[in-house]
RNA sequence: GGCUAGGUGGCAGAAUGGUCAUGCAGCGGCCUGCAAAGCCGCGUACGCCGGUUCGAUUCCGACCCUAGCCUCCA
């Protein structure tokens, strides 16, 4: 029985889908104006980890990520490098689903961009306008009257009158109530625009998602995902613009992954503490940030460093470690450890407890390899099987091992296996000097030996 | 200031009213030419103060501390 926390009620919920077996769920994806750090790699894993578990649970999935593809940001963006906006959205849009990949991330059934879908976005703002939810200010700007809608505030647990009483500065004098925003931007001279019932202009950022999710999933859904920082004012606004639009509820279950610190604060691009994906891939293989990200359970925060990069690597690489040279088996059907990992992951996504599932699953396969092979063999096939419901263990495990990232002075495949050679004839001729020098030099290169009963294995640390 | 989450062993990180998390690192043992890997064992953690209880890291209350949101943000 799978339980979810749900950020509306603020604790864990029996999931009970609208239509079973069908899922429909939604998640705010990226504003593509740069690379993507290792917080925005959190939510892409996490939300990647969640429909993996939802479908290996039986249910029919539909997965819609969008993809803002106009704002602020991204003019601004374009502006700047002169490259203009849909360019360099491709070009972003590009870089993203390469470290998608990297990171096993499955594409989502549907990825809506908001410039496809300005259509349903201004018919939103009509019905908006229609039923009195939302005015056009001084300056032309349609916006949203948020003291129209009396649930305003329940999703994050604010009041409109707490939020008055701590309100920043307001200078936009446009607007009616200081905490109303933006549903259409009109048109500045050299951005794009489209055109609307209130002039040429620009959706506001809200209204994008209210627009892609109702349109891919229709007016009221099961599951609404995305990062802590979306809750207020994104997911709020959201709410409040397609409820009082359609009248129905929205979504039934709220989803929020926690952040990637750095020292303890929040990983951002204002405060330059952020890591891209690109620039950890160069020094980590991708599967070890997914093993890092699940590591911890999705709505904690997580701190970013290499000492975790590191642990999650040791980690992972003996997991590995456990499948090495292990012919490939089928997997029992019905084990203590599948029931156990599903409780975690029934769990609201336990992936840290499901992991340690693994490692029980590890040591039992180390502990039965020489004594009972076959049975070995099967709980290896059980690991790798749970392990890619996480999203890892799917490499061949000799591969994983000996490719790790460029160490040290990057000995070749060849070259290792050269040492290797050499070391194995200075072994016979028991010329443990020379055996153990080469040793040393293939370690200093970051190379590990092992000796086995089927000969020498190597793999980098 | 308001709201929302948290504070667990050297580090990371779960569960739990009384018994084992798990991983990394460390120590001891087995194995090994020596190592590594693996296996076995070890270290007796739960922010502070009260309360409830036969018993609390776990429940309740106060306090201290941290983070996030209240402006764009995964």
């Amino acid at each position: 029985m799978l339980k979810i926390h749900n950020t509306l009620s603020r604790r864990k919920e029996i999931f009970q889908p609208m239509r079973p077996p069908e899922v429909r769920m939604y998640v705010c994806g990226l504003t593509v104006y740069d690379h993507m750090h290792i917080g925005h790699a959190r939510m892409l894993v996490v939300f990647d980890m969640v429909s993996r578990w939802l479908r290996a649970s039986g249910y029919k999935l539909t997965y819609v990520r969008n993809i803002t593809d106009i704002d602020d940001k991204i003019i601004a963006r374009a502006a700047e490098s002169g490259e203009g906006v849909e360019q360099l959205t491709r070009r972003v849009i590009e870089c993203v689903q390469q470290d998608e990949r990297a990171l096993g991330v499955l594409p989502p059934d549907s990825e809506p961009r908001a410039t496809q879908s300005i259509e349903a976005m201004v018919k939103i703002v009509g019905e908006l306008m229609e039923k009195g939810y939302a005015y056009q200010g001084t300056n032309g700007d349609v916006f949203y009257a948020v003291s129209k809608f009396k649930d305003y505030g329940r999703l994050s647990g604010k009041r409109i009158e707490d939020l008055r009483a701590g309100e920043r500065v307001e200078v936009d004098s446009a607007k009616r109530d200081p905490l109303d925003f933006v549903l259409w931007k009109s048109a500045k001279p050299g951005e794009p625009s489209w055109p609307s019932p209130w002039g040429a202009g620009r959706p506001g950022w809200h209204i994008e998602c209210s627009a892609m999710s109702t349109q891919a999933l229709g007016n009221h859904f099961d599951i609404h995902g995305g990062g802590m920082d979306l809750q207020f004012p994104h997911h709020e606004n959201e709410i409040a613009q397609s409820e009082a639009a359609t009248g129905e509820h929205y979504a039934n279950l709220w989803m929020h992954n926690g952040f990637v610190n750095v020292d303890d604060e929040k990983m951002s691009k204002s405060l330059g503490n952020f890591f891209t994906v690109r620039d950890v891939l160069k020094l980590y293989p991708a599967e070890v940030i997914r093993y890092f990200i699940l590591a911890s359970h999705y709505r904690s925060p997580v701190n970013y460093s290499d000492a975790q990069l590191d642990q999650a690597r040791a980690g992972l690489g003996r997991l590995y470690i456990a499948l090495r040279n292990m012919p490939a088996a089928t997997a029992p059907k019905t084990s203590d450890y599948r029931a156990k990992f599903a409780a975690a992951m029934d769990d609201d996504f336990n992936t840290p407890a499901a992991i340690s599932v693994l490692f029980d699953m590890a040591r039992e396969v180390n502990t039965l390899k020489d004594s009972k092979p076959a049975e070995a063999q099967a709980l290896a096939a059980l690991l790798k099987e749970l392990g890619g419901l996480l999203g890892f263990l799917q490499s061949d495990p000799e591969t994983y091992l000996q490719s790790g990232v460029a160490q040290g002075d990057g000995l070749s495949a060849e070259d290792v296996e050269r040492l290797i050679a050499a070391r194995k004839a200075a072994r016979a001729a028991k010329d443990w000097k020379e055996a153990d020098r080469l040793r040393v030099e293939l370690d200093a290169a970051g190379i590990v030996i092992e000796d086995g009963a089927g000969g020498t294995t190597w793999r980098r640390k």
